[in-house]
DNA sequence: CGTTAGTGCTTCGAGTTCGAAGCACCCGAA
DNA sequence: TTCGGGTGCTTCGAACTCGAAGCACTAACG
């Protein structure tokens, strides 16, 4: 980290992964988004919440958890929670062993609405992302990004900051 | 094409690859998005537009195509150049051959900016995203994403949706 | 035990985003 | 020409998002 010897540009071939990455990223999204409000009311951020919940062995997991699974601010996470819970799809509990903590749990209403737009979901993303690939471009793509994903969660740009305070985790990086 | 005999779930690496992408692509996005407001006080989307403006040979574009480079909805899209014009960055003027048009121009001040802010948003990259690939990795991420986009960009589901007609259940308050 | 630091979640205000509706204009047909 | 449909952009209202600040609790330390 002492020496900066990077040059200031990418290659051409990290450009356009690069631009590619977001332009595919956001039509899935927006494509995926469409189709779920049709399919059920849902918002694409609700869905993942839901779909992570169900992926739980319990359906249930810890506010922090679910903020750190979908990339979330924690006051969206809030949000979100609340209206879910306002829905009837999820509940809210206390944690059991942290009294600080709220678990959101799964109702069978939420197993439920998530049951019905999974296909749909899942078919969507076949068309729209699968169709034109290889199995082993599928491979590659999972494999590659697998590797950038387990490097940016070891980095500190997690919504886990930390609180401004003595140590300062800030390395004053050319700030005018 | 006749058949879909199209399992309604997706392989493991598919989802692998679709949590991934979606998982990477927010973490870029958010982080990238923390440093260009830190450097210049710009939102992701409007860095978005100041480059894709820059990359054009007379700075110039029109504003679907600029929706359509950004993924961005038209509204949202009038928004932030709205934004960009009052802050100076970037100028509106009619469209020469086609009076609906607007075209959209990058200001000496919005490459002021741009060329202010490029040099840490590539750097941020490079570490975020690049460090852990090999030049291999870089490769086939953007052949794979490249393929897909392509074929997103072919299919429908882009921001030129024909807009409803006929079919709407629209009551008859002004004219038909 | 008390104090201080750190964590988990929510509230708050401000800014951003979207889709639908609307206006102005282009194009093809009669 | 005059229509009628389609396209380009903006306006509008409602919903979402975020960071900062705040509250409640736990943990570390004497």
């Amino acid at each position: 980290m002492t020496d900066k010897s990077s040059p200031a540009s990418l290659s051409p071939t990290e450009l356009e992964a690069y631009f590619a990455l977001i332009e595919v990223s956001s039509l899935v999204r927006h494509t995926v988004e469409e189709q779920l409000r049709n399919a059920g009311g849902l918002s694409y951020v609700q869905f993942q919440l839901l779909a992570t919940l169900g992926d739980s062995p319990d359906g249930s997991r810890r506010m922090t958890e679910l903020a750190d699974g979908v990339v979330y601010s924690r006051s969206g996470l809030t949000y979100q929670v609340g209206l879910l819970e306002k829905a009837g799809l999820v509940v809210r509990s206390p944690s059991a062993d942290d009294d600080r903590g709220v678990t959101v749990t799964l109702t069978a209403g939420g197993r439920d609405v998530l049951a019905r737009v999974f296909p749909g979901h899942i078919d969507g993303l076949r068309q729209l992302l699968f169709e034109p690939l290889t199995s082993e471009d599928v491979d590659s793509l999972a494999r590659v990004l697998t590797i950038v994903r387990d490097h940016m969660r070891s980095n500190p740009p997690r919504s886990a900051k930390p609180r401004r305070k003595g140590a300062a985790p800030r390395p004053a990086s050319g700030d005018a």
